[in-house]
DNA sequence: ATCTGTGCCGTAAACGTTTCCGGTCTTGTG
DNA sequence: CACAAGACCGGAAACGTTTACGGCACAGAT
C-alpha cells in the first residue's frame, strides 16, 4: 500500500496526499478528510524507511541496556515495570521504543556509536551507566538527545535520574545509629560504579555526624549479587571484631547475606540487624522480612521518557537546563533492622 | 558520510562503491581493497534507511515481549540471559536484534501489525504465546519468517520452542507418587496459557498410570504468580482432604506457597512435600531449598535464533519442515520434595 | 476591466542506497 | 589483423517519502 496508490485511487497528487496526511497547509478540509477516510480504510502506513530518509528523524527512542553492568537488569524482576512506564511516557509524544542490548564483553560504547551511524533513534536512554562512561561524551558532543538512568563521577552537564542513594544510605544508617550500633558493615558495589562512592561517601558522614570513625575493614567492595552478598557477609562476620549491624547496597546482595548468617549460626533480625537497598520480589522471599527501600518504577520510567521529550524539543529550539534528579525512595520499616544489640 | 561523498574522495562512480562494498562482481581486486580502505578510514557506515528503501530488508530481528502474559518476563530476572543467548546467536548472522514492548492491555496482535506495516524487522520471536494467538496466524498468513517462544493450540504448522511441561509434570508426579503421594496438589496457569491444558492433561495421565482417580478439587487455576501462590496453596490446604504435595507450575508461586504454608503452621519439607517449576533467584532465597527444574537459558536463546536464521533461509528457496521443539529440563533435588509422609 | 492576493493542487527534486544496463578497454583467439 | 569475450566502470532508474515551487482559478479591490 503505497503513497501512489492511495493517490491514485482518489484521483490525487501524492503531493496533496501527503500534505493532508501530515497537516500541512495548501489542501481543502474536504479533499483532507476524504485522504484520512481512504487511508484508514485502505491500511495504509508510511513506510518508515521511506520518510526517514527523507527527513532525516525516526520518531523512536532507544533504550540501551548493558548486560554487564546493569544491576536493576540482572537483579530486579520487575525492571519491566520500569520499560512499560517508558513505554507509556513516549507513546504520548508519538514516539517509538525500541530495546538494544549490548552483550557481555561488548563495548557499549562501540556499540552505541554503531546504532548512531546507523540511524536507529532519534534520541537515547541509556542503562548501566559507569563511573566514567564514554557513552555520555559520545552523545553529548553529538548533540543526541538523551537521558541516563545512573550518573557518572561528573554530573553537571547532562541529564540524569538516579536513585537517592544519598538518601537512602542518610536513612538506613540514622536508623541504624539511633538503635545503638556502632559496627556497621556495607556491602556496596565497586568503584567502577559510581554509586559505590556515593554510598561510602554518605556513609562515612553519617558515622562523622554521631562522632564515630569509619573502619575500613568493614567496607566490602563487590558485585553485590547473591553471592558475593554471601562472601561479602562472610568476610565481615569473621572479623575480629564482627558488625552488629549489615547495610547491603545491592538488589540481591540480601538473599546470600541471610544464607550467609544462618550457616554461621547467627538469625538476621535477631543476632544481626540487617538492611537492603530495594524491595524486590527476592527480597521478598526472605523471613524474616527484610527492611528496605522501595520505589515506583513505572513512575520513574515516565520521568525518563518525559525529561527526554522536553530535551528532545530544546534541541530544536530554546535551549533546556540539563536537569539531575535523585530519585527519592521510601524506607519499609520490617524485621530484619531490629536484632543485633546484644553485641554492641 | 554519504557513499557519494566516499565516492568521489576516491574519484569513483557511486556504483563501483556500492558494489565493492557489498562484494559483487564488476570490480577489480585493487579498487576493492581501495574501497574498503577508505571506507574504514573516513569511518563510513551505509545509511540504513536508503539502504532498507531500496533493497527491501531490515537485516533485524523483532523480539516482541507482552508485559501482560510473558510470565518468564515477570517472574524471571535472568530473562536477559535468553536475550543474550538470542543476540549472539543472531550476530554470527550478521542480524541485529531490536526487542519490542506490547504494554499492559494492548492487543500484541495490532502492535504486531502495525510494526509489520513499517518494517520493523524481517523475522520475528514471539514470547508470552497464548492458548489462541493471533499473531501466529498473521505471521503465517504474510509469510514472515518466526519462532515462538511457548505454544499455542494448534501446534503443527509453525516453528516453536517451549519448556517441555509434559516432562516436567510426569517426572514430578512419578517422584510424589514413589514417595507414597497420593493426593497431590496442582497450581498451574488459567485456561488462556496453553500450559495449562498440557500440565493438567499429563497431571491426570500420571495419576491413571497409578491407578489413582484426579480430585477436580486439587487442581488449582491462576496466575501462577507470588500472590496466587499464596492464595492457592491456602485454598488446597482448607481442603476436607487437603494434599500432602504441591506441585507448582509457576516461576513465584512456591514463594507464595511457602509463605502461605507458614502461616497456616506446616513446615514445607517436613509437613509437606513441594516441588517448584523452575529454578530461579527468588526460588533460591526460598529455604528449605525447593526443589525444582533448571535449564540453560543461554542455549535456549540460541536454539531460537538458529531456528529463526534457517526459517528466514527456507523463505528465499527450498521449503523447510516446521520444528517443533520441547525444551529439556532437569530436575534438581533439594530438600523441599521431602516431607508430608506422615499425613498419606 | 485589470490587478492582486489567496486557496488549492500538481510537479519535481531530494534523501542514500542498490542494481540493471550499456560502454570502453584490454586480452585472448582465430 | 580482426573479432569475440570478458573485465571493469559510469550512468541512471528505482525504492517511498516530504516539501519547495510554480501554476491555475477564483475572490475581492481598485
Amino acid at each position: 500500500m503505497d503513497i501512489r496508490a492511495l493517490a491514485s485511487h482518489l484521483g490525487l497528487s501524492i503531493g496533496t496526499v501527503s500534505r493532508a496526511l501530515n497537516d500541512r497547509k495548501d489542501v481543502s478540509p474536504l479533499t483532507r478528510q476524504r485522504v484520512l477516510e481512504a487511508a484508514s480504510a485502505l491500511g495504509y502506513t508510511p513506510n518508515q524507511f521511506g520518510r526517514t530518509l527523507r527527513i532525516g528523524r525516526t520518531a523512536t527512542i532507544g533504550f540501551m541496556l548493558t548486560l554487564e553492568h546493569d544491576s536493576a537488569v540482572h537483579g530486579d524482576p520487575f525492571f519491566m515495570a520500569l520499560l512499560e512506564g517508558v513505554q507509556t511516557g513516549l507513546v504520548e509524544h508519538g514516539l517509538d521504543l525500541v530495546i538494544l542490548l549490548a552483550r557481555k564483553g561488548e563495548d557499549g560504547e562501540t556499540f552505541l556509536r554503531r546504532h548512531i551511524a546507523r540511524g536507529t533513534a532519534d534520541g537515547w536512554l541509556l542503562s548501566g551507566t559507569q563511573y566514567e562512561d564514554a557513552r555520555i561524551k559520545l552523545l553529548s558532543e553529538r548533540r543526541i538527545p538523551f537521558v541516563a538512568l545512573g550518573r557518572t563521577a561528573s554530573i553537571d552537564d547532562y541529564s540524569w535520574i538516579d536513585l537517592d542513594f544519598e538518601g537512602v544510605v542518610a536513612e538506613a544508617m540514622a536508623l541504624l545509629l539511633a538503635n545503638g550500633h556502632r559496627r556497621i558493615g556495607l556491602v556496596t558495589p565497586p568503584a567502577t560504579i559510581n554509586n559505590s562512592h556515593i554510598v561510602v561517601a554518605e556513609y562515612r558522614a553519617a558515622l562523622a555526624r554521631a562522632g564515630l570513625a569509619a573502619d575500613e575493614a568493614l567496607i566490602h567492595r563487590g558485585d553485590t549479587d547473591e553471592h558475593d552478598g554471601e562472601a561479602a557477609t562472610r568476610e565481615l562476620m569473621a572479623l575480629e571484631q564482627p558488625p552488629s549491624a549489615l547495610l547491603l547496597m545491592g538488589e540481591t546482595a540480601p538473599v546470600g547475606a541471610y544464607r550467609a548468617l544462618r550457616d554461621m549460626g547467627r538469625e538476621p533480625g535477631r543476632d544481626i540487624a540487617v538492611i537492603g537497598l530495594r524491595d524486590n520480589p527476592m527480597c521478598q522471599a526472605l523471613s524474616p522480612d527484610l527492611t528496605c527501600f522501595t520505589l515506583d518504577l513505572n513512575a520513574l520510567g515516565l520521568a525518563l521518557a518525559d525529561e527526554l521529550v522536553s530535551i528532545s524539543k530544546s534541541e530544536k529550539g530554546e535551549y533546556l537546563e540539563r536537569v539531575q534528579t535523585r530519585w527519592p525512595l521510601k524506607i519499609l520499616l520490617r524485621q530484619s533492622h531490629n536484632g543485633g544489640f546484644s553485641k554492641i
